[in-house]
Formats: structure tokens, sequence, C-alpha cells
DNA sequence: CCTACCGATCGGTAGG
DNA sequence: CCTACCGATCGGTAGG
């Protein structure tokens, strides 16, 4: 009982106990607070989520935030550089552990879904990209870009190695990355599914879904061309 | 020249010519309203396009948008019941056509791409329920979850005929679900590819992602166990 | 990190 | 269907 008039206290710990245990508390603070602002953003949207909402989430005013970062839009920002750099992680793994590309692009497809529904528990708000600013957006699409030509090339290999069907590299990217972009809205985290489970799923559907050929698990087939 | 002192006119033809050509010229410039707000929508969000950008769009003011509906979120709720309408519509039809259940369920992912990125040029926002009011949220909800159920009841027929490998229905309806819902964040009219084109790709590889099967194209096969 | 408070945007309406 | 205009919400800041 010195200054600071504890607010109400109906409100969860402070800051969501993120300090406590490691380094810099400010950066633990922040990034409490893109988690749960993500959180927020993901069910809400980006616009209907008040700097109230997220303060009150986290036990403080909305002032205090403005400690972390300088503007909601950075908030938004930062969620998407969690949600690109998952992507970019996953698919570099992949590509390190694969020894073909079709198990690179199931490694991708399991690797980035065990991520965004890690840690974060989906906070990751993979849509609203039109509610970012321009700069963000154009620094947010480069990156992304980066990781869909990636898979891409990774479709293409596939062709070339004759391990899948005929198809539009383009297209087939589109499908399988519309379905994991789309986990975010239906997933909960105390779900009857997990992370883990739909990581493993999805990523033996995507891959079904473009080599419908049988079982034999790499490389290129003795070819009957 | 009479009264009315023609706004700038650099905007398009006044109501898109959505009239001049049918019955209730009310209920056609209704329907103009909600298209342009649909594309809208999917381009720059809900909250991120104000009634004067649709008025804008239209060739009129924001008041005469009032005429037409009550309010925004009204606009946004006729944008869900397109959507909606037209996998209600797909199922049927889907069901009616097919000889089985897995043809049934391509037919309907074929179907609903093709109405979606038809008339409206996939003005639907299947995006932002949760900017919609409650009452207006639950009502969609309801018949988003008839349509769910239909589906996830074909998945199970199929794994009862043994067509398709053991799944879960709920992911495997989840997985090509999200693959189509996300279509309108990269789909542009005058893309390279053709709704039609997409329909038919989204359906063979949804169809495929279930059944990795040999090619013998319905019913049950003489089954190996 | 809090208590005020300002300012802009934008949905909606008055009145014609 | 238009020209004003009102009112609420909410991001952001002053000042402590």
């Amino acid at each position: 009982m010195t200054r600071s008039p504890s607010p109400s206290s109906r409100a969860p710990a402070r800051w969501n106990n993120a300090l406590a245990q490691a380094p810099d508390p400010r950066d633990l603070r922040k990034r409490a607070l893109i988690a749960a602002a993500g959180r927020a953003f993901g069910v809400k949207g980006f616009h209907n989520t008040t700097l109230d909402d997220i303060a009150q989430a986290l036990g403080v005013t909305k002032p205090a935030l403005y400690r972390y970062v300088k503007s909601k839009h950075e908030i938004l920002f930062e969620c998407h550089r969690l949600a690109v750099g998952m992507a970019e992680q996953a698919l570099d793994d992949a590509n390190a552990q694969a020894q073909d590309p079709l198990e690179a692009l199931r490694l991708f497809v399991e690797g980035y879904i065990r991520r965004m529904t890690g840690e974060l528990g989906t906070c990751v708000v993979l849509t609203e990209y039109y509610s970012m600013t321009p700069e963000h957006s154009a620094l947010i699409q480069r990156r992304r870009r980066v990781v869909d030509s990636g898979l891409r090339q990774l479709v293409q290999q596939c062709l070339d190695a004759g391990t899948i069907e005929p198809c539009d590299p383009k297209l087939a990217v589109f499908f399988f990355m519309g379905a994991i972009n789309n986990i975010n809205r239906w997933f909960s985290e105390g779900g009857e599914r997990s992370g883990d489970q739909i990581a493993h799923e999805f990523s033996v559907m995507a891959v079904k879904a473009l080599r419908p050929r049988e079982h034999g698990t790499r490389q290129d087939i003795p070819a009957a061309v």
C-alpha cells in the first residue's frame, strides 16, 4: 500500500504474468501486448477491438500501452510480422530437413500450423491485411511473396520429378494455403482438436490433394513415359 | 440542364446501369448497392469502407443509400445472405445431381465457387462475421451450420461406402471450405484464371485430398477387405 | 502507469 | 436524391 491505487482488481494479473521470468521486462510486456491484441483481433477483428479492450485484457489502462507501441497500427503490424516469420521458419526448416520436395511441402504445412496454433494460440491475424498502413502492408506482402514463391518452386520440383499429377502450381499453393489461413476462424485453444492433430491431418490432406498416385514415399518413380 | 447539378461526373453511370432492363427498379438498385458494397468490403474491409465510398461507386450521395437499406450493417448482412444462399443452392444442386456422395462433394465445391466468382465477381464478404450485429450473425451462422453439417454427412457417407480414406469429417470439411473461403482474397475478375477454371481445379483437389485411391470414378469399389 | 481530455472520422438524419 | 449537420466512438496526448 504505497502509491498506485490498484485498479478495481476485477482484471487478470497485470501483463498476464509475462514478466517475472526472464531478461528484458519491457520486451516481455510488449510480447504479451501483441499476443493479447492478436487474440482479440482474431475474434473481433481489428476495428472492433479498441485499445481499451486490449489494455483491459492486460490489466492496465490505454495510455500505458503507448510505452510499448506507438500506435494501434503498429500492433497489427507486429502480429503480421509474427505470422510471416512463422511461415518463413517453417519453410526453412522444411527445406533443410526434407529428402524430396513433396516431403518438404508436407513438413512446411505441418510446421506452419504447429507454430501458429502453438505459443500464441492462433493469435495471429491472418486477415485484415487491408487495415495495415500502406508501408506496413508492403513490407509484409514482400515477405509473404517470398514464401509463396518458395512453395510454388517446391510444387514445380514435384512436377518435374513426376511425383504429383499435372497442376497449376499457383492454384495448388493457393489451395492449401487457403485451408491453413482459415484455421484461426474456427480454432480454439481448448477445442476438441489439438494444434498438432490439425497440423498433421492437414499436412496429409494437402499432400494428397496434389498427389493421388500410390504410397511410394519419395523421389522420382521409374516414370511411366 | 434542369435542376440536380450533376455531381462532378467523374463517377460511373448512376447505379451502374442496374436498372433500364427489368421489373422493380427499386429492387435492382438495392441489388447493385449490395454488389458494389460487397466488392468494396472484400477489398478494403467493412470498417475501411465508408458509406460515402459506396455511394460514390454508384454515382450518388450517401443519404440516397438510405432509401434502400436502413443501416450499414444491413448491407453487410445482405452480403452474407447472398453468400450462404449460394452455398445452400450449390449443396442442393449437388445432392440432386450426383450419383454418389463423393461426386456430390465435387459438384458442391465446383458449383459454390462458380456462383461466388460469377455474377457478382466474388463480391461476397466471406469474412468479417464479427462485424455483423449479434442478431444477423446468429441468423447467418445457423444457415452456415446446416450447410456444414450437410457436407459432413456427405463425407461420412463416403467413409461408410469406403470410397475415401479414414478421416475426421469435421476437419476434412474445414480443410476444403477453408481453401474456398479464401479465394476472394486473391481472386480478381480480370485475372489470369477464370472462376470456372478455379472451380474445376479446386473441386478436383478437394476430392483428391480425401481420396487417394485409384481413379475408378464412383460407387463402392469391390473392397479389398 | 493513471486521470482527464482533445480531435477526427463517419454513420445516420433533418429538411427540403 | 441532395446539402448541410449532428453525435458517438475511439485513437492518441497532456500532464502529472
